[in-house]
RNA sequence: GCCUUGGUAGCUCAGAUGGUAGAGCAGUAGACUGAAAAUCUACGUGUCGGUGGUUCGAUUCCGCCCCAAGGCA
């Protein structure tokens, strides 16, 4: 116990799996059982107002539960993992201190790794300079391909890993290079570093075809509880068109209409398709983490049964309170 | 009842003077380290409506039938 290599670390919990499966449910019945508070992991559920399009649980839905990470930022601010790891990890040790389960909920995959692994940024930080520099050059004739080259030659091993088509990345990796001077390929950590808690990660899931019936009808409530509306209202406060915030799923569709270059109906079909291939890749993602314990609600009678289970399983591996008993 | 035009991939359609067919979209799989609800990659076999006939060979030509849309009665 005095050993510092014999400290038990602590449980952590994290609750993911493509949108649309109940996570903000189960996380409440979990905390509400074993004394959590939930710790948001969501990229876009990160922004103030916006709140229908993204699902973010109401008071009611939270169940008197804290929840933390939810509405933090405003939706002009550029949010980025790396902020979201400072301080989703420091919302952590707070609900550690006060000697709650911390219960991460969310489907941001990469969110997920940065607090679960963790992993170690480069240097260099968001927008800057170079970043527009070389976003200029990109889009020059050919200027992806020469990109590429260049980052063939400075970082062999990251130009390999990455796609000449994908000049968002081959950018930051070159942004990285010219502002530190080290390679992206060294200045990151390996995926699979050593956390510094005890973590159990579920995953909920369902058959494809439940799944994306589930997307779509909740899309449509999306809209019938006044989506566009709110859409509009950021528009006119005068939230720019181009920020990330509005380019969350359900929003840039409905700015679309807004601005006249599509129907409604079509907005709504689009809102539908994207969400679901955002569930498609949200399980690419989730399917190769190995520590993954997944739960199919296909399996359950109903939410309630999978919510016992998940207390149940979180519970018994609860390694304090093992050690404790004896 | 008659005439016309269609019936080919989940959808919209293309195509071959007869040698079993291909685009877009949808879909599926994958990648992912400071935009991640983002960004990027790969993947096209389907009784060519049914059934007879001609033919070495029919989805393609011919007959009949079914279905859909339109027109005439």
């Amino acid at each position: 116990m005095s050993e510092a290599g014999n400290k038990q670390k602590p449980r952590v919990v994290a609750i993911v799996g493509p949108t649309a499966t109940g996570k903000t449910d189960a996380a409440v019945a979990v905390c509400t059982a074993l004394s959590g508070e939930a710790i948001s992991m969501d990229s876009m559920q990160i922004y103030r107002r916006l709140s229908i399009g993204t699902a973010k649980p109401s008071a009611a839905e939270m169940g008197g539960i804290p929840h933390h990470m939810l509405s933090i930022v405003e939706p002009e601010t550029a949010y980025s993992v790396a902020e979201y790891q400072r301080d989703a990890l420091a919302a952590m040790e707070s609900v550690l201190a006060r000697g709650n389960l911390p219960a991460f909920v969310g489907g941001t995959g990469l969110y997920l790794q940065a607090v679960s692994h963790p992993l170690r940024f480069a240097e260099a930080g968001g927008a800057s300079p170079v970043r527009e520099r070389l976003q200029q050059e990109a889009e020059q004739p050919g200027g992806a391909e020469a990109l590429h080259i260049r980052l063939a030659k400075v970082d062999p091993e990251s130009a390999e890993r990455l796609h000449v088509n994908n000049t968002r990345r081959v950018i930051r990796a070159l942004e990285i290079f010219e502002t530190t001077g080290t390679p992206m390929s060294e200045a990151i950590s390996d995926w699979e570093a050593e956390p510094d808690q005890d973590w159990r990660i579920f995953a909920l899931t369902m058959p494809r075809e439940a799944l994306y019936a589930r997307i779509n009808a909740r899309v449509d409530i999306m809209v019938a509880r006044g989506l566009i509306d709110e859409v509009r209202s950021l528009l006119q406060s005068g939230l720019p068109r181009e920020c990330q915030a509005l380019q969350a799923i359900g929003y840039r569709e409905i700015v679309e209409m807004l601005d006249g270059r599509c129907t409604q109906a079509e907005a709504v079909e689009a809102i539908k398709m994207n969400s679901r291939r955002y569930a498609k890749r949200q399980l690419t993602w989730l399917r190769r983490d190995s520590r993954i314990e997944w739960m199919n609600l296909a399996d359950f009678d109903n939410p309630s049964a999978l919510h016992a289970m998940l207390v149940a399983r979180i519970w018994e591996g609860r390694g304090g309170d093992k050690n404790a008993g004896n």
